[in-house]
DNA sequence: GAAATTTGACCAGT
DNA sequence: ACTGGTCAAATTTC
């Protein structure tokens, strides 16, 4: 699959994926080295900085790879790159869209309105038997009932979204009772610098992997087709999610499992479905190919360090293949994040 | 009091 | 017009 990304680009970002490349071995082969040469303490950290610097590569092969750098640069913040009014969802005093306002709804639409709707962004599907932690610190922000569906749809950005302009968001949605199914859509690129939770980040989704509990799906959003991609998806149970979902600031989060993901709608809609909600997302040829290889790599580059959620998972098969993979020095960081981690 | 969540309203895309 | 995504005031939680 990798020869059909080559063929469309041109030749000064295949140079730039070249010289990503290179950069990625050179960190995988730092990365070895330390393997070798450091005590687990030390480890951990400069570990992390490794991660850091091949999750960056690895996001920035995706991107450039698929086409989609004009969209990466525009989800840059607005201090450093675009024009945007309000790139952060709050509103500037100036942004163009009062043009249309009435005088009685000035005030309101001073606050209000100025966002740039989702189109064509980056995501990423995660379907889980729980509500799985990412590692993000993730900050409610809405709730939707959506058609057809069930259950309302949680919709989250990063805590960091105004401290550190990161532009991850995410949105969470129980597709299922019986077994419990949750799925989870992320959307942008942690920008945001949460290191602590970064490595946990890491961790969690090669353990929960490989306890089989979580799937994830890379996509680059469009729901039109269905069927099928869900059959790949079938979830399976897990006990070790259950911390979990802590990422949404620790005890919040709980209350959001019991009660608000978990709580069907009870309105006239609710008929047909629980599953139908699966068929919203679907898999573009290419991503089907990430699909056959989710079993090793995307998860790690869907859930990707703290700063770089980009799930596309040729690089990490790369990586992975390539090398003494990361998965079993994460085995060994594990312990020690656990104990991070299971604060309560 | 600060931070997080809830919830109704606003807005954009279709 | 409808629907989904986001905003922000009000409310809740710590």
């Amino acid at each position: 699959m990798e020869s059909s990304w080559h063929e469309n680009l041109p030749a000064t970002r295949m140079k730039a994926i070249d010289e990503l490349v290179r950069g990625q071995e050179i960190a995988k082969r730092l990365k070895l080295v330390m393997n070798r040469s450091t005590g687990a303490d030390g480890y951990l950290s400069a570990g992390d900085l490794v991660m850091e610097i091949m999750n960056s590569f690895n996001s920035t092969l995706s991107i450039l790879k698929r086409g989609e750098f004009d969209e990466f640069v525009s989800q840059i913040p607005a201090n450093t790159q675009m024009g945007s009014p309000c790139w952060d969802g709050r509103k500037s005093e100036d942004s163009g869209e009062s043009g249309r306002s009435t005088t009685a709804t000035l005030k309101v639409k001073d606050r209000r309105g100025c966002y740039k709707r989702r189109k064509n962004s980056h995501s990423w599907m995660n379907e889980a038997s729980a509500l799985t932690d990412d590692g993000h610190a993730w900050r409610k922000y809405g709730q939707k009932l959506i058609l057809n569906a069930k259950y309302p749809r949680s919709y989250f950005r990063c805590t960091h979204k105004f401290d550190q302009h990161c532009q991850a968001t995410k949105q969470v949605q129980r597709v299922q009772e019986e077994p419990p199914l949750y799925r989870t859509t992320y959307h942008g690129h942690h920008t945001c610098k949460n290191l602590l939770k970064a490595s946990h980040f890491v961790l969690d989704p090669i353990d929960q992997h490989h306890k089989d509990s979580s799937i994830l799906l890379s996509f680059n959003n469009n729901k039109n087709n269905d069927e099928n991609n869900t059959n790949h998806l079938t979830s399976k149970q897990d006990n070790l999610l259950f911390p979990s979902f802590q990422s949404i600031k620790q005890e919040p989060c709980k209350k959001e499992e019991s009660n608000l993901i978990d709580m069907p709608i009870s309105h006239d809609q609710t008929t047909h479905n629980n599953q139908a909600p699966s068929s919203d997302y679907l898999l573009s040829p290419e991503d089907h190919d990430h699909m056959s290889t989710f079993d090793h790599g995307d998860v790690i580059s869907g859930v990707n360090s703290s700063c770089t959620t980009s799930s596309h998972s040729l690089d990490v098969d790369r990586i992975i293949g390539g090398s003494a993979d990361f998965s079993s020095t994460l085995v060994e960081m594990k312990p020690n994040r656990q104990a991070t981690v299971q604060k309560h």
